[in-house]
DNA sequence: CTATAATGCAACTAATTGATTGCACTTGAA
DNA sequence: TTCAAGTGCAATCAATTAGTTGCATTATAG
């Protein structure tokens, strides 16, 4: 699970973690593991796990500053994860209207007497 | 994690099942586990897991033809993956645009003399 | 210089996950 | 009507994951 689309939509498949990445989308100066911690319902520890795995994955990045560190968002790979996506999807449309035509084209030069079953 | 995002996330989180899911996007007359199986490295029911998985994320739809079951791909999530993704980036990348300004701003509007350090 | 705020590290636990194996059930072809 | 192919179910297992708690370390405000 170590390839960086994994790592991408792992992160992003836990709530809690979909949740603090959000919160740092809304603030562009970036926050703190104390600060998310107080209002979560999570110890902070939890917090932090969270936050390093968002930062594995590309998500967020750690910035120390002093005694504390800002987590900032980071939105490089989600630009990848969703190009991703939308390349399969319209792959997959195109195959779809593909497949259709094919159906269409074999009724067409079907006799009538010929169709199975 | 039972909310809609996260499945579609969890179930493209792993490569196995990524792999599984575009071998469905490449046919769109579906794939049965068994044949999907014959190349892969893992068991059968494994694969089966996998695909079941798809399919509750809405990734994969299980179509039953006479003792087979074909599995074909289904892309309307993929959609509202794709769509959650780039509705966050834009927000960030407006954001920090707006940020930026007000750095910008607050140089113009900064005596020389009072610059801080 | 000394409290105290913020973070880091480590051990531990419970739940989930990816995978396996063995066997039962169902369906179609010969 | 057999029997093999395809699928379904359940138990089991190792690894990972989300979370906790306790304590150590670091850095700044007085």
């Amino acid at each position: 699970m170590s390839d960086d689309v994994s790592v991408v939509f792992a992160a992003l498949s836990d709530p809690t973690r979909r949740s603090l990445f959000e919160q740092l989308l809304e603030q562009p100066q970036g926050r703190t593991a104390t600060e998310l911690a107080d209002n979560a319902s999570v110890s902070r520890q939890a917090i932090v796990k969270h936050l390093q795995l968002l930062a594995n994955a590309g998500l967020a990045v750690a910035v120390r500053d002093g005694r504390e560190v800002r987590y900032r968002a980071s939105t490089d790979v989600v630009q990848h994860a969703s190009a991703w996506l939308s390349v399969r999807a319209s792959a997959w449309d195109r195959r779809l209207a593909a497949l259709e035509k094919g159906v269409r084209d074999a009724q067409n030069s079907r006799t009538p007497t010929s169709r199975r079953r």
